[in-house]
DNA sequence: GTAATTGCAAATTCTTTGCACGGTC
DNA sequence: GACCGTGCAAAGAATTTGCAATTAC
């Protein structure tokens, strides 16, 4: 899916809960967009929105990405860091991606791949709780600091 | 393991890495001991121990709270809701255990078995990132919120 | 037209830090 | 007596909120 794609569709997920399309939410969801591998906390999204558009305030992107997150277009996710950040959910994932978080260079990377099906089986079925979605990091020593040492 | 023998460990662990075991700090690791199925806030933990042992500083609830995750005898986790909380490490757990938070009504279940050796195998292998620990949540109803509806 | 949205600044919340004092070996 | 640890208050960082002005539909 391109982007022109994505925020029409993001404007129609708007509308039907009652939300306007304004310049500053569609400059925010472009960042977004551009940036879907990183992990951008508000104040980062507000510094590429900035580049954008320069009539932005801090609040104005926080209010977006409260009702992004609220309307499941993005992940509000904490890497236990005391900052939140925000990651679009991928067109057509059944759930959240996971990461892989170094411990050494802070790197965060992502995988696609589901790979909880079965566990999510046992959840289900053993602990009798009906998961909806769910958080998965992996801390760790990526590869490219495995060869460093 | 007892309280009385966790806590002897732990001031052992604490020595060991040139930190005193204060009353302080047992006053903390009591809270921790007597919460271990709760997730408590530093803030909460500052109010249990405040009952306990009223001189103490919320400061030195977080420089606690801080060394011990140092020395990885608690965990600091976040559920995505802007505060931090702190999660005692089982004995002899290889990993930290994965949470089951419901979104009805915000109960927290803990899971011990660890369900993601074969994942960590996946990631291990697949890419090539050398996992040390991970943060599993699962997000959905619980079995009484089930029952409920 | 009008209800939603915005920017700004102030307020809040969570956490960290500076510093003088107190306790320990 | 050196050093670690503490409480307190102040600082700092992240996020939210109140409000008057503005804008999208």
């Amino acid at each position: 899916m391109n982007t022109v794609e994505a925020l029409k569709k993001t404007k129609k997920q708007l509308h039907e809960s009652g939300f306007k399309l304004t310049p500053q939410r569609e400059a925010t969801l472009l960042v977004l967009l551009e940036n879907e591998k990183d992990h951008l906390s508000a104040e980062e999204i507000y510094f590429f929105v900035k580049q954008k558009n320069a009539d932005i305030g801090l609040a104005t992107v926080y209010r977006t990405l409260e009702i992004l997150t609220e309307l499941k277009i993005v992940d509000k996710i904490s890497f236990d860091d005391g900052v939140a950040r925000y990651d679009l959910r991928k067109e057509g994932a059944k759930h959240f991606h996971h990461h892989l978080l170094c411990l050494e260079c802070g790197n965060i990377e992502e995988i696609e791949e589901d790979l909880l099906g079965d566990v999510e089986e046992i959840v289900e079925k053993q602990f009798h709780f009906q998961v909806k979605d769910h958080r998965l990091t992996f801390h760790g020593v990526c590869q490219a600091c495995q060869l460093k040492e």
